[in-house]
DNA sequence: GGCGAGCCACAACCTTGTGTTGTGTGCATA
DNA sequence: TATGCACACAACACAAGGTTGTGGCTCGCC
């Protein structure tokens, strides 16, 4: 199915006749004519019946016409998302289950008009992120930010989400009843995060956790995928994982899981926005605004970051 | 923006090399080379980086990969509403905001894998809807169909919904606070339904209601859409309007319209299907079997029907 | 009823595009 | 350093798609 065939056919449409939209399109109403002729015959229907003036659409011209218009925003909205100068906003999460990915979708929902373009650099490490933000690639990103870290001239950070974590276990787990744990009600039972890269941001936050308060956290196996988890934390009395409170899962209700805070104190984890100051984007402004104004729940705890991350509160 | 090469862009995306992508497509490695310069060259970005053993996406090619997929995916819909032999279950309903619609959009719900398409013949006639089924260019449509009504030999109809109508009115309206009304109470308020075009089934059933009852309905006055009809309701204290129970509109709460509920009798709408019993379309028998097993909510009141409806009890 | 206007289809022709074959280049690996 | 692998470039052939020119059909008008 050709592209400029499909343009071509809508255009028609809308016009009723073969002649203006050939005008439209800036041809001739023999290339309308050939076009709409070659989609007719590689879908095999007729879509317009000739009359002496005009073209009509068939029924299955208008079945055809939603998904025609369809294809061609479509087209559009993918045209948008990568032409330099005019794209979308690009905002790289670190994966699309954690918290920036939930305020993006918040975000969408405010501001509609607004193309929006995720993309997850997977495994991509706060130099990688701090770099394609440096060459305009994407736009900003969402990683945690150590203040020692070293930043080209023009890029900028600002600490945007605290998220804190909730312990997920299934219903037969010791804890599966609690109101609430602290970090020191945890010690002895197995936290099982696999697919954690080593080395990277989020592994060095776990062992940092994992030392302060003489956790057992696990980052081996193999990954299976987030569903393989999913059931065998659900299976087990032992197992539990930590999730971000924010986080949106998707699992069978007959798993049971149940998601418990952890308090006194949360065990929190700081997100900053890394963008380029210079970018125009008009886009980014908005979405800045966006981040500025929004209430965060205030936490009604204590709550632990790592050392690196103590240099500065949030804002509130 | 070429679909060959988006498609071949994204076998490429999916192989990480252009060698095995070109063996997908059956076509030359050169010719894969070729597609996806010219796609960059389109969009004016590089997709892949090319390395020694294979190529990779880069961070634009990385956001362009869902779009394009997408792409693929409505090409694929929209072929799939009109090709011949294997195209979408096609249904006609005679407005997009009556109650078959809302039935199909449930239906879409719980059978979300059976390619749907809903037409609207915009003022087409039952005769017209009849010869479309019979022709086969749609496999059903929801008309009111009289018992006289002459069919060709390999169409049905069934009774399927008997739709009850609310009253629709503003806040200022002498019946905005009623919790029901009857149809005498409605004698003497003035009635609009603009838009319905006389001679149609639709006319025919609101004259005989007018008749019935001794109501004043307008079918007069220009149709400058439904949210011209909506904003003149909200304000007027004489207006008033009849919609089906099931049917959604949307307006601005700001409105403040109100719906409420004819009783003593119901003035109900009774709807059939039409179908072609020899029509081999698996999706079909689907539906007449969702349409079957769904129970409608029992009328707790008397209803009215118009007189040629009056032959035959909607199925319990 | 004849005739012109409007609209679409068909034919001929030409330009452009797109696939193939053949060859070159760069990079990783042995 | 030699070899294999993967992609790019060049030349060529054929198909696709656009334009101009023309004919047929229908409707409205004299």
């Amino acid at each position: 199915m050709d592209l400029d065939a499909v343009r071509t056919f809508v255009a028609a449409a809308d016009a009723g006749q073969f002649q203006e939209a050939a005008a439209a399109l800036s041809i001739t109403q023999q290339a309308v004519s050939k076009r709409i002729a070659a989609l007719e015959k590689d879908l095999e229907v007729r879509l317009f019946t000739r009359t002496a003036r005009g073209a009509q659409l068939t029924v299955d011209g208008q079945a055809l016409l939603p998904h025609a218009r369809e294809l061609l925003r479509v087209e559009k909205r993918a045209d948008a998302s990568v032409r330099p100068g005019r794209r979308a906003l690009r905002v790289d999460v670190v994966s699309r289950r954690i918290a920036p990915a939930v305020l993006l979708q918040d975000f969408h929902r405010m501001h509609p008009e607004i193309e929006l373009d995720v993309v997850a650099l997977l495994r991509a490490d706060v130099d990688e992120a701090i770099n394609a933000v440096e060459v305009g690639t994407i736009d900003a990103s969402f990683h945690a930010v150590a203040p020692q870290q070293h930043l080209p001239d023009a890029v900028r950070t600002a600490r945007v989400i605290d998220e804190p974590h909730q312990l997920l276990v299934g219903p037969r787990h010791a804890l599966a009843n609690a109101d609430a744990v602290t970090p020191a009600q945890l010690v002895g039972h197995r936290i099982w995060m696999p697919g954690i890269p080593p080395g990277t941001e989020v592994a060095g936050y776990f062992d940092e956790l994992a030392a302060a308060f003489g956790l057992t956290i696990d980052f081996i196996g193999p990954v299976f995928g987030n569903e393989a988890l999913l059931a065998e934390i659900a299976d087990s009395s032992e197992l539990a994982t930590l999730v971000g409170e924010r986080t949106r899962y998707l699992w069978p209700d007959s798993y049971d899981l149940r998601r418990i805070p952890v308090r006194d104190p949360a065990l929190v984890y700081p997100l900053s926005l890394i963008w380029r100051d210079d970018n125009p984007h008009p886009a980014l402004a908005e979405f800045r605004d966006y981040l500025r104004t929004r209430r965060p729940n205030p936490p009604n705890t204590e709550v632990w970051t790592p050392t690196w991350a103590q240099w500065a509160a949030p804002r509130s």
